[in-house]
This record gives C-alpha cells, structure tokens and sequence, in this order.
DNA sequence: ACTTCGACCTGTTGGC
DNA sequence: TGCCAACAGGTCGAAG
C-alpha cells in the first residue's frame, strides 16, 4: 500500500496517458473490493473525455464530463498501464480500456481498495470531507500541529497517522519523520514543543518529497504505472530494521505494536 | 467527542 | 518439508 508518494507517484504515471482521451470499455473481472464496484460503472465512464487527474490524500480522482472516478489503492492496490495482449492474471479486477488501445489494469490481492463513482464534487464525497490538510501544502505547520495537539495526550506517531488532521503519513513516513526528528513515537503529543514540531514537520515534507521524487517505495508489490519500481526502500533509516543497529548511534532499534501497527524507533536518539 | 479495536482479503514469512 | 499463526503499505465504522 501504497502511502502517498505511490499514489502520487501512479498520478503522475497515468495523467499523460488518459488525460483528453476517452474510455472506450470498462472490464470488470471481481467487483468486491472494500466496497462494491458500481455494475454501470462501464455506462459511467465510456466514450466520456477523461479532463483531470488528481489526488486527495491517499485517493486518486480521475474527473471525466460526466462525473469523478475515485479510487483508493488499499494495501496491495495498484495501477499499471499495459497493452492490451496482456492476458489479465489472478488478482487483475478491472481494465480500463483507452481509445490508444492502452489498458490501466487494477490489480489487487487484498482487495482493500476502492473504485467508486460520483457525479458530485468528489471534494464533498462521505469519504473525503472529513480528510484532513495535505502534508505538501503550505498549511500543514508546526503551528498547525502544535495549536491541535496541546489537549492530546495520544503518542505523536498515532497523531501523525491520524487523517482527520492531517493526511497521507501512513506507517513507513511516521517511522521514519520521528526518527529523523530524534522525537520517540510514544511521547504524547502534547509534550512536544514548537520547536520540535517544525523540525518534524520539516522532516515530513523532506521525507515525502524526497520519495516522490525517487518514484515511492517500493516494497513487496507496489510498482509504479510504468512498471519500473521506486528506490526510497533502500534509503530507509528505522521502517523494517527492528533489531537491527541504529545507522546514526549503532543501538539496536526497538521494534514495537502501537494501534496494532508496527513501530520501530531507536531508543538512544529519539526522546 | 474522544480513542481503541475488529473487520475487510490474500500472500508471505518465521517458528515449531 | 509442513503446518499454522502472525504480519503486511490502509482506514472505516462499531464499540468502548
């Protein structure tokens, strides 16, 4: 699952391709992801001009004439753009076909993604009115997060991950901001200065961009739209070391559950 | 109004 | 080698 910069990252690999082309077929192969694909999702979409392609948290919006296509890429989720000889395998739900001739193919194992369909603003959507700011947008401050926290006690990693304030830091990017921040993923939120929040915040969007900008992680089965997979898994500092040595201070690194996802932080650098 | 926890799925990995 | 439990990038919605 693709984290944000994978989401960004599928945008960026499909926008030139659909971008003022039209759908010409819509295959549906397995409707059941989180929630039902639309059946007349084929009707929605075919010969209608695709005229934007865009993201909002972790959720691709591809706005047509006629409505927006949302889709979320789950856990396993991911979008490739193929040739139509391509014969679809197992975990390959939906074909998107194009007047190219072009296929974006969704394919998904854990089926923990979504395809759905609204004529409305997408923004306005039950899914996406309550997201929280963009991590890239000016906004997003150390104020910002400093002036939200000051009554929480929850630990800073579970406030990072929190959409409704702020969005698409999801488990590999908490792990690896604290660390950066030398701040512990379980001190409560409400402790951490100002100061310390524009270092962390600083470290999000350095963090997030820098990987953006090497094409997202690419962990077991992420790859980008184009099929080439991102290097930003090679540059992790904490995300999947558990026991292994600290790359600034060579303590072994802590390996814990915090909401039943994985932390792991260095317990001599990060207070 | 908050936080926590089960649920949704399949595939892979690690321990016995 | 085989089996089974635990875990994996997310997040909704129910329960506390």
């Amino acid at each position: 699952m693709p984290e944000l910069p994978e989401v960004e990252t599928t945008k960026l690999g499909i926008a030139p391709h659909i971008i003022n082309k039209k759908f010409t077929d819509v295959i549906l192969r397995q409707r059941q992801l989180r929630w039902l694909i639309p059946t007349n999702l084929k009707r929605f979409l075919v010969d209608q001009t695709i005229l934007a392609v865009s993201r909002r948290a972790k959720y691709l919006l591809i706005t047509c004439s006629s409505g927006t296509l949302i889709v979320h890429l789950g856990m396993s989720g991911r979008f490739c753009l193929i040739d139509n000889k391509v014969p679809a395998q197992k975990h390959d739900h939906v074909d998107l076909v194009l007047s190219s001739g072009k296929i974006i193919r969704y394919t998904d194992p854990r089926r923990f993604g979504a395809i759905l369909w609204t004529k409305d603003d997408p923004h306005e959507h039950k899914l996406l009115v309550n997201l929280g700011i963009e991590p890239l947008e000016a906004e997003f401050s150390a104020k910002y997060l400093f002036d939200l926290s000051r009554n929480k006690s929850t630990p800073i990693k579970a406030l990072l991950m929190n959409a409704n304030l702020v969005v698409g830091i999801g488990n590999i990017y908490a792990n690896e901001a604290l660390f950066y921040s030398k701040i512990s993923p379980l001190r409560p939120a409400r402790l951490i200065s100002i100061d310390e929040y524009k270092i962390l915040v600083a470290n999000i969007k350095r963090i997030l961009k820098k990987s953006i900008k090497l094409g997202g992680t690419t962990l077991k089965d992420f790859v980008g739209s184009d099929s080439k997979p991102g290097y930003f898994q090679q540059t992790l500092a904490v995300y999947g070391r558990g026991g292994e040595k600290c790359i600034t201070c060579s303590s072994t690194l802590e390996e814990i559950r915090q909401n039943q996802r994985t932390t792991v932080y260095c317990h001599t650098c990060q207070q």
